[in-house]
DNA sequence: TCAGCATAGAGAGCAGTGCTCTCTCTCACC
DNA sequence: GGTGAGAGAGAGCACTGCTCTCTATGCTGA
């Protein structure tokens, strides 16, 4: 993490690369047991080494799935990023809207344990510290700026309730996020998109549509169209 | 779990009280460090008994979570129907909608491991058995039936997409979960519910509105006025 | 009534965990 | 070339889930 700097003797290079052979063989053992039974140990015998050398490059247990949980921020991050603006009509902002949703459904679906150490619960005893942050937002920033641009298109979201003054202060900070600032409507419509699309994942992921839900796609399909339409992007 | 039959003897007297000593001792330990911690060794300090001794009650340390797991439930379940109950005026459809969405938070919100437990990640390599569904599905069951209320009053969600065939096909089971089985539009909107209820909720506990939202409970409460909105309930 | 047996608990033990401490070796810099 | 920082190994501590064996006790059928 904090050599990122570009490694200049043997002994940085070495570090640079064990450090990621660390972080792979971590994410590995992620995928297949889950960030509960992530386990320093596992890691250490399958690169070869002493458990104890493990902690020369992570501190502690926690230190290495903070680093996994920034890089899969980041690697989701890139992914919704990369969907939006392969397409190549900036004002088709309907088709960013479901490139997006796929985008995030489908990282999640590939690796569902990344998925669930970013949104499932949070690791007990633990906070995310503030590094986390950056790469946190890249997917809120990615959806922000989409409504930031459908509302500069003069989109409008459908029959929208008015904001008390109350409400309107407890969204400033999203309302402030983009530029410019979005209104009341989108502001409502945009943050119950947010919940609906997580929410949706979240579901189906951690197994609550289990026999309540017959075709995952198609239904996906079905509410990212809905939600696009509560949107005023169509 | 298996001796829910009136105890006939002290032996199933001491046995029946064992299982809920253990059953409240692993709870508080659960609100304290969360499921990935739960200790069967520290359970059994607590009790003052040998660890041995605890898989006498429960085979395995994640039995003893499914238990868990099946009490949460239908705590929240019982919660969910209370609040829903509580609602004088039946045919209040958009009261019982609120009284439903803020009994599921103030649970959660008193309780986010036990929230977590239920609708967070999954424990690894775990599969709930089937002896939790029937606790599972009582807040659905409550929601699904505040729908089917409202559709027999007359009322009607605001702009609804139509379904494609296979889009219908998907969510059979949601639509013939109530009699009479719910239309289109009202699965649509329900299913849309549920999911950004739940998101919204999970990305609160889980931390994802950090920074982002100001004040929870007027952000919550003008979801669910805008979701009540939107079904028609209103 | 009482022998026999299923049940309950204790304790030791195995294999695993995170993490620390000490020891040794080696590389890089002055 | 000496010196000190960095890197790895290994032992060890305190903990975990779980199993096995041993003993005590309450229940039950003859």
């Amino acid at each position: 993490m904090a050599d990122s700097a570009a490694p200049r003797n043997a002994r940085a290079v070495a570090r640079a690369e064990l450090t990621r052979a660390i972080l792979d063989s971590a994410s590995t053992q992620l995928a297949q047991v889950g960030p509960a039974a992530l386990s320093v140990r596992a890691v250490a015998r399958d690169l070869g080494m002493a458990s104890s050398a493990v902690y020369r490059y992570f501190p502690s247990r926690d230190a290495l799935l903070t680093a996994l949980l920034i890089e899969a921020y980041d690697d989701l991050g890139e992914s919704v990023e990369q969907a939006d603006s392969r397409v190549r009509d900036r004002a088709d902002v309907a088709a960013r809207w479901h490139a997006l949703c796929h985008a995030v459904r489908d990282w999640a679906r590939a690796q569902p344990h990344r998925y669930a150490l970013l949104y499932g619960s949070p690791v007990p005893g633990y906070a995310a510290p503030d590094d986390t942050v950056a790469s946190a937002t890249r997917v809120t920033t990615a959806l922000l700026t989409l409504l930031s641009d459908a509302q500069a298109m003069g989109r409008t979201p459908v029959a929208t309730l008015p904001l008390s003054e109350e409400e309107r202060e407890a969204v400033v900070p999203v309302r402030s996020f983009t530029d410019p600032v979005l209104d009341d409507a989108w502001v409502v419509r945009g943050l119950a998109a947010w919940a609906t699309l997580f929410g949706n994942l979240s579901l189906e992921l951690f197994g609550h549509m289990h026999r309540g839900i017959l075709d995952y796609d198609a239904h996906f399909q079905q509410l990212v169209d809905q939600v696009a339409a509560d949107l005023g992007l169509a």
